[in-house]
DNA sequence: GATCGTACAGTACAGTCGTACTATCAAAGC
DNA sequence: GCTTTGATAGTACGACTGTACTGTACGATC
């Protein structure tokens, strides 16, 4: 039989009790995830999820803090994966993080889902900034577009404070329809290619929407 | 056979626990909706909600509902609000039912999100299909694009199937961002008008879109 | 080696939940 | 006028909720 270590790694039960909450959030829903199930599922006692978080509130607010730090390191890491490329493709690499093209991602935006609607209701939870990371890939976005611009790859007339904004709107509500299963992802991700093509001049498009689907 | 009500308007009592379980829902969350909660908001006895709704669960089936119609009653409204405008005031009419601009329509919003939440993880609840008039929107929206483009009065190269999905998602990712107090109303609609100006050639956008705003 | 604080487990409590059951009271049908 | 039935209220019950409180085993400190 193991036994505890008596001087516990706060940092790994804390991490642990909040997985086992996005666990129960992403599965059975956020309204199911109480004192009694997060300890349960985290293998631990209620008293111990009390000893580190205190109370219900802090838990919450703590699984919240992890989901949007969360989908910030996801965008990070959907740049830092298309390093040498185009202004479109890294335009591309960023939007397609937002849509949910397999389980854990769908997981993710389940969760996150579950924190907006109860945000919507409850001051306490709205103050914390969990869109913060939306609004730094706006300007990231803006950015990006205002570079290609300048070297003359986007269609003529456009401004590029709109149209970076009305890409994060297209893509967040690209992922919604995947979510609500009236799209499949890859329908979802092939509009935004056609987007970004209509966008970006007709040359520098060199292959059709459809065979950059992934 | 017809049967004289003996007391009671069923019709007219459902209604208004139905209203005060969205009247809940909208201001304190759907979790704060409860037997007791929502009978003490209607003005009747928990009993009087379970002899015409039985359970809980045929409850929220109702409310959500009767959410589903008034969202489609609403986008219908905003087409008849319109009857000989042109194509793409037809279209700005629809859409903008979808972004939520008084607080009315932001309740609305806040009960949808809530369900939407709740059927992400309730298979009995995402059965119901509440995002029929989404799917039913999209064909009228490519319809009425497909005419537009028959006319000439679309930009070239336009594939109106893809146009009529990225609007609406267009429309739902502005509604996200307004909800999400990331952006505020006018800005959204100022957005939709920036895409359908780029949709529809400049020679029929007669004002910048600055000045559509309402 | 006694003492102290950390890291848990167990339990108790007051409250809320959905629902079943019983009672009541007025209108309908005979 | 009596019986039946629809429409409501009140209440009771078991399950579950968050949290406070108590106990306790063990590592660290002196």
């Amino acid at each position: 039989m193991w036994r505890m270590p008596k001087l516990a790694d706060h940092e790994e039960r804390r991490a642990r009790i909040v997985a086992a909450l996005l666990r129960i959030a992403a599965s059975r829903g956020l309204h199911a995830a109480s004192m009694r199930t997060v300890a349960a599922e985290a293998g631990v006692s209620v008293s111990t999820v009390q000893y580190y978080f205190g109370t219900k509130e802090r838990l919450l607010f703590a699984g919240l803090q992890h989901q949007a730090e969360a989908v910030g390191r996801r965008i990070e890491a959907g740049l830092a994966a298309n390093p040498g490329g185009s202004v479109r493709d890294s335009l591309y690499a960023w939007l397609v993080q937002l849509i949910p093209v397999n389980e854990q991602q769908r997981a993710g935006y389940t969760v996150f889902a579950a924190y907006h609607a109860l945000a919507l209701t409850d001051p306490a939870l709205a103050e914390q900034s969990y869109t913060r990371g939306s609004d730094e890939l706006e300007v990231v976005l803006r950015a990006l577009l205002a570079d290609a611009q300048q070297a003359g790859e986007l269609s003529s007339g456009r401004d590029v404070g709109a149209e970076a904004g009305n890409l994060l709107a297209l893509a967040t509500g690209l992922a919604d329809s995947v979510m609500a299963d009236m799209r499949t992802p890859e329908a979802a991700t092939a509009l935004l290619n056609y987007q970004l093509d209509q966008l970006f001049v007709a040359a520098s498009s060199t292959s059709p929407a459809a065979a950059r689907r992934p």
